[in-house]
DNA sequence: TGTTATAATCGTTTATAGACGATAAACGAT
DNA sequence: ATCGTTTATCGTCTATAAACGATTATAACA
């Protein structure tokens, strides 16, 4: 997958408020982060969430670790930098368009 | 549409590689930006370049200016700043969740 | 007033996304 | 070994997205 893709793909996984408010639980509960909390914040099923859950983990906004039957979720360090710094690379290398 | 209604619909926008490549060219060619010339860049046609640019002016990427018959398409101004500005807001304020 | 060039819209088709309930899988604790 | 808890996956349905060709609208110009 090259720059452009990676970037298009973090992009269209934050297009989605339902993603948007995972994202910021994840940020504010470090690592308190059960799947279970996020359910319990948000107005849709559990299998809605874990599929959004698996969008946000293949864009690579968040990584998943198992802690016995339950999974901790977590925002992959540095991404919103690196995220940031992909939407800056937009502007500026002019030359591989 | 509140704040993160707004980011979705920006990020959303910015989620497919035709329209990464239409903010790219509108970065580079400032205002040099018929659709037109935008065609000619990209393997789609002219529908559906149209298609895109009206995601991007309604998600508020992009303005257009009727000149003649053409029709001249500009980022807006600053919205690379607001759009990462947006995106730190995100982890910032963790209050209204 | 046609004619041409340019861009938007319409109607359609196919693919992908978002949601759900039901079920399966994984594991800790009886 | 079974049970309860937790999360992922499956199958399905409906809605939205992405693409196209054809058509329409707009405006400059002959």
């Amino acid at each position: 997958m090259n720059k452009e893709e990676k970037l298009a793909k973090l992009s269209k996984a934050l297009g989605h408020p339902h993603r948007l408010k995972i994202i910021k639980l994840l940020n504010d509960l470090q690592c308190e982060c059960m799947v279970g909390n996020i359910v319990d914040q948000l107005p849709i099923s559990q299998a809605t969430v874990s599929q959004h859950l698996k969008i946000l983990k293949e864009a690579g906004w968040i990584k998943g670790e198992i802690k016995g039957p339950k999974v901790c979720y977590c925002l992959k360090e540095n991404i919103f930098e690196n995220y940031k710094k992909m939407i800056n690379d937009l502007r500026d290398d002019n030359i591989a368009l």
